[in-house]
DNA sequence: AGCAAGATCGGT
DNA sequence: CCGATCTTGCTG
């Protein structure tokens, strides 16, 4: 089942924890694959010193100040391309980062598996013929830890534990073969 | 208009 | 640890 409008319009920390074990379709048109996402982290508002809102509305951020269940896709490292998830309600600019996927562990590397760049940017998941998120099969828990690669944030958002991953324990267990 | 820095990754 | 690579957004 494809997760509704109104499951992406709660607040960012709800919804990151939400989407672990969650599966990730990117439809190609000819195949389209299935992914168990496995790894998130939440960035929230223009007050959090390490999300991109935090200079207020720009030309890149744009989309975060949209309702929840747009994509936000943006150039890192002049060479990397990351995959968000906007969170919460209009006017609140929070986004979640895939971080990781079942066969790809890393935000970059896992967008040039599926082939997503800027053209993704705004897409909408509650519509999108191409990419969307479907509800977790199976309850997964989670283990929290501060986010990665975000030194140029000051405290307390640096040590913030918004970056939430499935159990190793569950990783390796069977239950997600299915996927 | 110029420039520093970046939500990363792979090779030393 | 370091370089690649280029867009963004701050600063002047």
């Amino acid at each position: 089942m494809r997760f509704t409008r109104e499951f992406y319009c709660r607040d960012v920390l709800e919804v990151a924890p939400d989407l672990i074990g969650t599966i990730l379709v990117r439809n190609k048109g000819i195949n389209s694959s299935r992914y168990l996402i496995t790894e998130v982290e939440a960035y929230r508002g223009e007050e959090d010193q390490a999300c991109h809102a935090r200079f207020g509305l720009t030309s890149r951020n744009a989309i975060m100040y949209d309702a929840g269940g747009k994509v936000y896709v943006y150039l890192v490292y002049g060479m990397y391309w990351m995959l968000n998830i906007v969170a919460g309600a209009a006017g609140t600019p929070q986004a979640v980062l895939i971080r990781g996927i079942t066969g790809y562990d890393g935000p970059g590397k896992l967008t040039r598996a599926l082939e997503i760049d800027k053209g993704f940017y705004g897409e909408d998941l509650v519509m999108s013929d191409t990419l969307w998120l479907e509800e977790s099969p199976v309850k997964h828990r989670f283990i929290q830890t501060f986010r990665i690669g975000i030194d140029y944030a000051s405290e307390p958002w640096k040590s913030m534990p918004w970056r939430y991953l499935i159990r190793p324990q569950e990783l390796s267990a069977s239950k997600i073969s299915i996927v």
